[in-house]
DNA sequence: AGAGCGTTCCAAAGCGCTTTGGCTGACTTG
DNA sequence: CAAGTCAGCCAAAGCGCTTTGGAACGCTCT
């Protein structure tokens, strides 16, 4: 069933069975409720590809996946996808993957833009000066930012979470516990996230007179692994940390199993914070002692950009308008006073 | 840059620049080179939208997505995104994700396939009897099934591991080590491949006369928690097993906290094997007691998919292969002899 | 009554590609 | 030498939608 036949047998021009369909006022109400109706009861969808054609909107938002033999996804985008994917859901949205050489992107994005592939994209863990960011500017493809970057000579439309604000809190919340000599264990240094939780860090540490020694932080990629040699790096020197911040649920599992095999305990011998990006299949409540976190649903957020997304393709947001999501600090048993 | 003007600057017809482009026969090699030439001199690409209008292709592949409030995206999901992205970056190929709501995936098969949306899908979770599997069948898209189903009255392409095998041949190494009193920690029961994990291990039971009692074996969604509460129901009924089949690492940390709770230890008082779908962020060597494993990559397997779905878009594969991948099992510390 | 206007509809021209059906001319073949 | 073959090219007809530029009609207003 196309336009053709449907207005065929409405006896009607496709012009106006068109314009009925798609909300146009140069239609008398009785015309288009009668093409409503004849739609729906035989049950005619317009044609994507045709409408495409005509139009150039796909009806789809995009993502470049950065991908190589030695490049891992991260497990947050699994959860982020799942709030987008509620959103989207509901708006009949899809949401195309276009995989590329995580050294080569831009390729991609030009790409996906040059073709109309999408009606607007999405870019996640952002760097500051980042180049994507400057790109889709430049190519005018309507986009949100899950993140920040910094350094940019233009404003952009972005969602992000307060991360020096958590990890400011966590800091000083370790801070008035008495601990001196904290320690952190970052993310990727090059992400502008990882930035942030460091300035934040190191903020609340200024105002208590205090200096985050380079010794004392450690930007990794976030496995169980890296979490573990970093904290036993730190625990092992000689002048350890009394408390750790910890930019993920996964290295924190390092980190508890590292103070299990040093002999030491928490809280007792290290008070242990890290942020929560809330998986449902590993909980801070559930950790040998309860983990302190820094909380924000990366689910919701993913909710968020869709909707969105889906604002600026149909007009309705415009602007470089940014969103920052306070963050919770959740007290729990994996936190004390410093050891004295 | 379009046909039409890529041709006229050619001096050659739209067919002929086509059909050049498109490898067709019917054009001669010395036209064929000067076409490819000024193609790529002036950067023509074929605008997706159009040729798709035309052909009914559109060079993407499908997989949809089940989403709900109350749905979590299964983690082995980015890792198999990850294989998959490997190869079709390097094929051009782009993923599409529709979402859909998980209690009705059905009319959204209807739709992307009406809508010519993909042009292959893969199908993951099987289940007995699988009424998606049917559905894409009867709807004539190409697919491949990630997983088996089983009951069906049909054939169909599939690429899966030997789940039954590899919970058989742990389940052996245990019975070998002398455990008489063994349990399995499953994932969704009504998923195929928790029914052929708990067929092999029943297998290897029986075959030293012993069964699985209904007790001893849990059925759970692979959350840490899950883990924990599966293993301390376990281990604290009258007869504790002496040694337990886990089928995700995230339950094995559960089930690890759990025995450390109750004060025992792996493997003086519990074996333990669990399932390796070889994440880059939880390895199980880095287990407090290295975890013995049946070890598969997802990630590979991802990245076969994908292989196979490009080889039936283009005519290259056919019928009903199946393909079962053999498991390795490895032998870690977390095993050993029964206790007296 | 005739001009002017707003409403409601339509025919036809795209969007940029693929593919059908032919046409031309050179080359074999009996 | 006429008929047949074949390589190599082309014009035009789709694919199914949106959108442009009217046209027809019934009103109001002077």
């Amino acid at each position: 069933m196309n336009l053709k036949q449907l207005s065929h047998m409405l006896s009607l021009s496709q012009t106006t069975v068109s314009r009925a369909l798609n909300g146009y006022p140069e239609v008398s109400e009785e015309t288009r409720r009668r093409v409503m109706d004849a739609a729906k009861r035989h049950g005619y969808r317009p044609n994507p590809s045709a409408r495409r054609l005509a139009t150039g909107k796909s009806g789809m938002i995009g993502y470049v996946l950065p991908t190589g033999a030695s490049v891992d996804i991260d497990p947050h985008f699994v959860e982020f996808l799942s709030g987008l994917g509620d959103y989207a859901r509901a708006h009949e949205l899809d949401l195309v993957l276009s995989p590329a050489d995580a050294d080569d992107e831009e390729t991609t994005y030009r790409r996906i833009v040059a073709n109309r592939q999408v009606d607007a994209v999405y870019i996640s863990s952002p760097r500051p000066a980042d180049r994507r960011l400057a790109l889709v500017n430049t190519l005018g493809i309507p986009f949100i930012v899950h993140g920040r970057s910094e350094g940019l000579d233009f404003d952009y439309p972005y969602l992000d979470i307060d991360n020096e604000g958590a990890f400011h809190e966590a800091a000083r919340l370790l801070l008035q516990l008495g601990h001196k000599r904290l320690a952190l264990i970052n993310g990727n240094e090059r992400e502008t996230f990882a930035i942030h939780r460091e300035r934040g860090m190191r903020r609340a540490l200024a105002a208590s007179g205090l200096t985050l020694g380079e010794r004392h932080i450690r930007s990794v990629t976030m496995t169980e692994e890296n979490g573990y040699r970093a904290a036993r790096r730190l625990l092992e020197e000689s002048d350890p940390p009394t408390a750790i911040v910890c930019s993920s649920l996964i290295m924190a599992l390092g980190v508890v199993r590292a103070v299990r095999d040093l002999g030491l305990t928490i809280p007792g011998d290290l008070s242990l914070v890290a942020h929560d990006d809330v998986f449902p299949w590993l909980r801070p409540e559930n950790f040998p002692v309860p983990l302190s976190t820094t909380r924000s649903s990366i689910r919701l957020a993913g909710a968020r950009v869709a909707e969105r997304l889906a604002a600026r393709i149909s007009g309705l947001e415009e602007g470089a308008r940014g969103e920052v999501w306070p963050v919770d600090l959740v007290v729990r048993g994996s936190v004390a006073g410093a050891p004295v």
